[in-house]
DNA sequence: TTGTAGGCGTTATCAT
DNA sequence: ATGATAACGCCTACAA
């Protein structure tokens, strides 16, 4: 007769106890486990009984400590209230789904400080790989975690010949596409809302607008930019009444602003005192989340495939954890402007 | 001298590596990581050094292994593209912070199996304790984890009787006070803007909304349900389009929506199609997401303490996990009105 | 203060 | 087809 487990144990049974219960060995629960094929059909169904008598649960720990690896992978994203990196997010998780891994998704909330504390963890835990939009791209935390084995794909930046694979919008063409936008519906004076110049993506995006800008032999000074200190929908508001202090001869009548957040908080305040968008300020803004169409006054907006992003930077990591001859790869997509009524309609 | 390690080796340094390098014993160099007061402050720096030149990376699961518990929580969202959510998020996290625990974002998208799938995966990590807001919060799944030892608390949901914590908000009473502020300004012909009934939310701020207008002694053939396929901005959209198709006479003069997303959907919708807000269509929302207060019509909406019912949730768990004679606790916050131009303005 | 030994649960390599 | 056994890397008594 099977010997009883430690009865009463709040441990959790272990492939130990199955083999117990089940009056098997420990190596044959293994093969249950990992290669049924080598079990006869009567003892695996007899294991297969006990573990689920125990209320077995392989321990993941044991399992990687053995094998030397894990089934996760992990994403820190650099803002998870912005549905611009949840739904990089979504396509992150589709590829790690398909592959059979697990997707941790981790918050640095743009803080360096919470993002090195998620990095350590991370890589003790020895995920099998690490996504990231980094606070910074240059941390040289994320070097160390390549040199020390951990591959690592940075999502939505780029750097240049560098040791890692990277998947990045080209941010300076969409920064050109939404002012050449501003400049064909006929504005001749345009506000850059940017968040603070130390993220690479709104320094990307305000110099396409500059390029766009200087191509249309329009004066630099007739294109002012606002700083902000957060891309944030608070901010976009603050900037929205920056905007109204401007004496009006030297007011913008349109801004692009470097992403839907701040538009959004623009937006908002233009329509709030009393202005009308486009007729009063033409708002352009950047990501196109769902939230952009959704306005009251539709954003238009630079879209970025915000899906294969996240689902191409997967596949990039996959393929540099599973093939040997992994070269790295800088992807760049091409961002689309979607004009919409915040810059062509008569509403409002 | 020390003995060099494994030359070329792609396995990353163990304890027993740095220990030879640093010329000291295996035990010593546990001390300094785990009781660094034990040990001189020559053999510390000495075994320091050592971990910096070969880049020493504590091993998770050999940790846990040993000691047979995480340094992670889990949170396993219903929508991560739903702002509600990560605000959520965002308070658990800052708990996780404090303990010094990380914290493990998965999302569900909705889907069981999904859901499942990551309990699955969080158990056989070992994760001290899993935060959940559930699919199905009478999922067998959730009852299993808990017999086999993992805490769970649910979050934005209750059960009766239960056998765990949870972290709830009244949503009874929020579509009560959603639909009385409707009344109270003077509507007589309501829409209830629901997601499908399988979702609670969905079905107790029905219920509540169904409470208002019988105490004030409406007809209830005056409140009518407009059901979702889900809560999402598209189905609001589509939901205004069938609210349009109703005649005249019958057509609601106002709607309360399942939350915030339903309620932006509708209330675009509702502009681009040239009505008014809330001159055509008054409209509450519920949650009260940032996009909420930042739509262009401002969204009046039931405002919940989402940043606190995160927090409570993973305060609850970590008293859980440590506490011996932990007793379980259904906490339940109350929502709030926040009234704005959606149902009071003359804006638009 | 430092070193030694045993074991956590699993997998994989051998024998049988 | 099944069983015994040795790691994986770490922690913690306990011994020196």
């Amino acid at each position: 007769m099977a010997i009883t487990p430690a009865a009463g144990s709040s441990r959790s049974a272990s492939v130990k106890d199955v083999a117990a219960t089940a009056g098997v060995s420990l190596g044959t629960v293994s093969n249950v486990l990992n290669r049924p094929e080598r079990v006869s059909r009567t003892t695996r169904e007899r294991v297969e009984r006990a573990m689920a008598d125990l209320g077995f649960v392989r321990n993941e720990s044991a399992r990687s400590l053995r094998t030397g690896s894990t089934h996760s992978l992990a994403y820190v994203m650099l803002d998870a209230g912005n549905p611009f990196f949840t739904d990089v997010a979504r396509g992150i998780e589709l590829a790690a789904e398909t592959a059979g891994l697990s997707l941790f998704l981790c918050n640095s909330d743009g803080r360096s400080a919470r993002e090195g504390a998620h990095l350590a963890h991370l890589q003790q835990q020895r995920v099998q790989g690490i996504l990231i939009t980094p606070v910074d791209p240059d941390d040289p935390q994320i070097d160390q975690l390549i040199e020390r084995g951990t591959p690592v794909v940075i999502v939505d930046r780029t750097r240049a010949g560098s040791s890692f694979c990277s998947v990045a919008v080209d941010d300076v063409l969409g920064g050109r596409l939404a002012v050449e936008h501003l400049i064909d519906v006929g504005h001749k004076r345009v506000a850059y809302v940017g968040g603070p110049e130390s993220i690479g993506q709104v320094r990307d995006r305000g110099e396409g607008a500059r390029q766009a800008w200087a191509e249309a032999g329009l004066p630099p000074e007739d294109l002012v930019t606002l700083s902000c200190e957060a891309p944030t929908v608070a901010c976009g508001r603050a900037a929205g009444e920056r905007l109204v202090g401007l004496p009006a001869r030297r007011r913008p009548t349109a801004a692009f602003c470097a992403n839907d957040l701040l538009a959004l908080g623009l937006l908002q305040q233009t329509i709030s005192s009393g202005r009308t968008v486009p007729g009063d300020l033409a708002i352009v803004g950047y990501d196109d989340i769902e939230f952009a169409a959704a306005a009251a006054v539709p954003l238009t907006s630079v879209r970025q495939p915000r899906h294969d992003l996240g689902r191409r930077a997967a596949e990039l990591l996959l393929d540099e954890v599973g093939e040997p001859g992994h070269q790295h790869e800088q992807v760049v997509f091409t961002p689309e402007l979607v004009a919409r009524a915040s810059t062509l309609g008569r509403l409002s």
